[in-house]
DNA sequence: ACCTGAACACCGTTCAAGT
DNA sequence: ACCTGAACACCGTTCAAGT
């Protein structure tokens, strides 16, 4: 039966979630589809090309998100980070994809981001940087997160500080930094920063 | 002669400012070095380790700073963005260092950026994920300013928007987002957001 | 103590040739 | 159009053996 971009794509996904992105290579995956390595290259360009793929396919529960723009920030960043902590590898997956520019799934969120960050006042000009600044926070963190969580299923007694209890409450708390930055360089007057 | 850790670092930080990350292998590294591949592994755990070492190196020009600590954060994270500047693929580098818990120096400035945003009223027990949101800034922004950069200089004509224009100004303004995110949050009454 | 030589177990990518 | 087979040019790491 023929080879199809989605086959490839659930396949490359099953061995993330398996066994982590280090063994996600082009020929491990051409071998547990019971094909040739070269038969990637009629699908995708190059393995680049196919990890922004896997990522996509990591982002698609993402969803549009409405109400006031603090509230859109928030749900997007909550949904992007519970994508990548649902699979192993997801963070430093979609960061290297969004880093090459390769995630359309990326590109949409930084989007919602910029239109809520306008919404809050910020200059058009400046909207789109406030958006990656939120995307670099969201990717840093859940990629922390994500290792020390990774490293402590493995078996290895990491040490349980201030910064392994409660992440969520501590996501939530850097991205009010954030978020509260926004506010205060927005255009129009501050109406209601605490 | 013998081998020092000092010849592999440098040998290396030279690798790495000629023919970029993606060239700088153990191989590669030991051949130009004129010793056997598995010569670097008397002297460093892995290669993992041997970038460390390269990041330390590259972040030496960073040095304390004083002042009042709006200025303290500024003038560390313009440091940062020079020093990574100064080195070809210095900002991937230097983040997969700082993920990968390696780099020292790395971890100073962290340190240094906690005590600022502890100076400005931010609870301890927060401090530490407001400097790393800071880090994940930095990182984040200079390694996209440097890909296009390159891919500048590289002779891909790059389209020019609002992106490519003063990423000096524009880094700025990113920084201020979240020095102001941090004064918002300090438990002393805001005395002077604008 | 420090290094070599050689091996082990892999990589990503290309491309003529096949069906 | 889609895929195989085989090659090209590499990797990181280990370790007995040498000096």
């Amino acid at each position: 039966m023929q080879l199809h971009k989605r086959d490839v794509v659930d396949m490359a996904t099953s061995l993330l979630d398996n066994y982590g992105i280090a063994d996600l290579s082009m020929r491990r995956l051409a071998r547990e589809l019971n094909v040739s390595p070269g038969a990637l290259y009629w699908h995708f360009a190059n393995k680049q090309q196919l990890l922004g793929a896997v990522a996509d396919r990591i982002l698609q529960p993402l969803g549009e998100v409405d109400g006031e723009w603090r509230m859109r920030v928030s749900a997007t960043c909550a949904q992007l980070r519970d994508a990548l902590l649902s699979h192993t590898d997801g963070a430093e997956l979609v960061s290297a994809s969004f880093a090459a520019g390769q995630s359309e799934s990326m590109t949409a969120v930084l989007d919602r981001l910029a239109s809520a960050a306008r919404e809050a006042g910020v200059a058009s000009g400046h909207a789109e940087l406030a958006a990656r600044t939120v995307i670099y926070y969201v990717l840093g963190f859940t990629a922390d997160e994500q290792s020390r969580l990774q490293w402590d299923a493995a078996g290895a007694d990491v040490e349980h500080t201030v910064w392994t209890e409660d992440p969520s409450a501590r996501f939530t708390f850097g991205l009010r930094l954030l978020t509260d930055g926004i506010a205060t360089h927005s255009d129009e007057p501050v109406t209601s920063v605490l």
